[in-house]
RNA sequence: GUCCCCAUCGUCUAGCCUGGUCCAGGACACCGGCCUUUCACGCCGGCAACAGGGGUUCAAAUCCCCUUGGGGACGCCA
């Protein structure tokens, strides 16, 4: 069988987003799936909103994400010869031509077509003028006027679209510059793609596309139209539904791997099994099982998703990620023994990384403040004996290992008559300023004497000067 | 307005192609409970859907038609 080549031909006119992302997402899951080619291209003919800083914000995002490219990426404003030359041959055989309409005229035929109940379009008034090139002249492709064009979708499937309802659409501006549907083609052909697998809002240009390659002497690619992302109003996602750029997520905590398969499920299905890894992805995906309905982004899934693709990880694997922000509490991590441990505290009751950072905290503040509630309540002189009783055991022990530490508080239990949850709690906001955390003796075993002995006896300072 | 697409719990979905095993399964969220030194994790249970109407058939979530609803497209944007 043909080897696949898939594309992803973003814009550079705004960062990537999470709808675009989910398209390349799978496109180049498709390409790794069937051991194909996935081609990066920047889709650039807008000279007027393209910006450097939008290609830079692309790369970023694909790379955060791990997508990469074996080939491109190409960039259309280079290839203008290339489609000077196809624009030419078109010209040459007949099937385009120029036009001189002026905008405005154009404006006013698609307001009487829309006033007569018609689909607004060109009424093709020098389609057989045999104009020739000037200043102001854009080329239109001379499209058929009767029959149809059919479009095998592997998502939709049969779509029938009648060729009347097409017009004569321009496919070089009057600057010289080609427009989109026609660039998509030559560049499709020339590079070779086979399969295009792309947003649904993309049906409705498939069609005319479909006529160019004919008009082309090509054959046509396999084409899939994956449908849209919608916000919670289900209307189409935009920047009022909250966070849009596929960096927003990585600055919010999130994983690549949980947005990937966050995406990917959202609109595709491997029967009932959510959690995926990326190689499993790679592994089991396939067109057939893509839906074709619109789904609505659900933020309180990828959080839950985050949080198993968190636990799922290796400590190890979450020290770089979880990096920037400890860095802005301001505090500053290498990969040790101790943030290992800390992260295995952690991994199973933080849905983000931010989460995470923020519970971690504790462990490397040097001076922790006590949440007023928690200190409030525990922080309290009944607290004070056996507190004082557990400073003196734990000031004397050396090994703070589980069973040790398990020893020394049934020995303060003993001692004191109290139950373990009288003991732990104080304990806990002593070490934490929380009386939320990981376990106890897990803390006190991280933490160490060194950590542990100074806040116990700052927690007794603060009991005694609140008694008096 | 015209054209195209879609329609199962609040949300993502399985099932639909190849009708019966579906008084519809899983997941998120929500609500109970268990576990427990807290918070989580985990486990157990609950709530909750085949848009409506016609057909076809012994039998329809599954096939056909209509209605309704939703989305998308109608650019010298991509």
């Amino acid at each position: 069988m043909e080897q696949i080549i898939t594309r992803f031909p973003p814009s550079p006119t705004g960062y990537l987003h999470v709808g675009g992302a989910r398209t390349a997402i799978f496109n180049w899951l498709y390409a790794r799936h069937m051991q194909g080619k996935f081609v990066l291209r920047i889709e650039d003919t807008d000279t007027e909103r393209s910006t450097q800083a939008s290609v830079d914000a692309i790369f970023e995002a694909l790379q955060w994400l791990g997508i990469d490219w074996d080939e491109g990426p190409y960039f259309q404003t280079q290839r203008f010869d290339i489609y000077r030359e196809y624009i030419q041959k078109l010209i040459d055989s007949n099937q385009a031509y120029y036009c001189t309409c002026s905008p405005e005229q154009i404006d006013i035929m698609r307001q009487k077509a829309m006033a007569a109940g018609d689909k607004p379009r060109y009424d093709g008034s020098c389609r057989e003028k045999g104009l020739d090139k000037s200043d102001k002249a854009v080329v239109r492709f001379k499209a058929p006027l009767t029959g149809t064009t059919v479009v095998e979708d592997v998502i939709k499937g049969h779509m029938v679209f009648q060729n009347d309802e097409l017009d004569d659409f321009i496919i070089c501006r009057s600057d010289g510059i080609p427009t989109y549907n026609f660039v998509v083609v030559v560049d499709d052909i020339t590079m070779n793609i086979n399969t295009v697998i792309r947003g649904d809002d993309h049906v409705m240009n498939t069609p005319k596309q479909i006529l160019l390659y004919k008009a082309l002497g090509s054959p046509l690619p396999t084409f899939g139209h994956v449908p849209m992302v919608l916000g919670n109003d289900r209307a189409r996602l935009s920047k009022r539904h909250g966070a849009m750029s596929v960096t927003a997520y990585r600055d919010m905590g999130f994983l690549p791997g949980a947005l990937i398969n966050y995406l990917v499920r959202l609109g595709w299905s491997h029967g009932d099994q959510e959690f995926f890894t990326r190689d499993e992805l790679i592994d089991v995906f396939n067109l057939e099982n893509i839906g074709r309905s619109a789904g609505i982004f659900d933020l309180d899934k990828l959080l839950a998703l985050n949080a198993e693709h968190i636990m799922a990880a290796s400590p190890g694997d979450l020290v770089d990620p979880l990096k920037p922000f400890l860095k802005k509490a301001g505090i500053e991590i290498e990969e040790d023994d101790y943030i290992l441990q800390v992260i295995e505290t952690l991994q199973p009751r933080s849905k983000t990384l931010e989460d995470m950072a923020e519970a971690a905290l504790f462990y490397y503040l040097s001076d922790i403040s006590y949440e007023e509630k928690a200190a409030r309540k525990f922080l309290k002189p009944a607290a004070l004996e056996p507190v004082k009783i557990l400073t003196e055991k734990l000031a004397a022990l050396e090994d703070y290992s589980h069973s040790n530490l398990e020893e020394v508080f049934k020995a303060v239990m003993d001692e004191t008559g109290l139950k373990l949850g009288k003991i732990a709690q104080p304990v806990r906001v002593a070490l934490t300023g929380r009386t939320a955390s990981p376990g106890i003796f897990e803390i006190i075993a991280i933490l160490g004497p060194n950590r542990v002995i100074p806040r116990l006896k700052k927690a007794i300072q603060f009991i005694e000067n609140r008694e008096s």
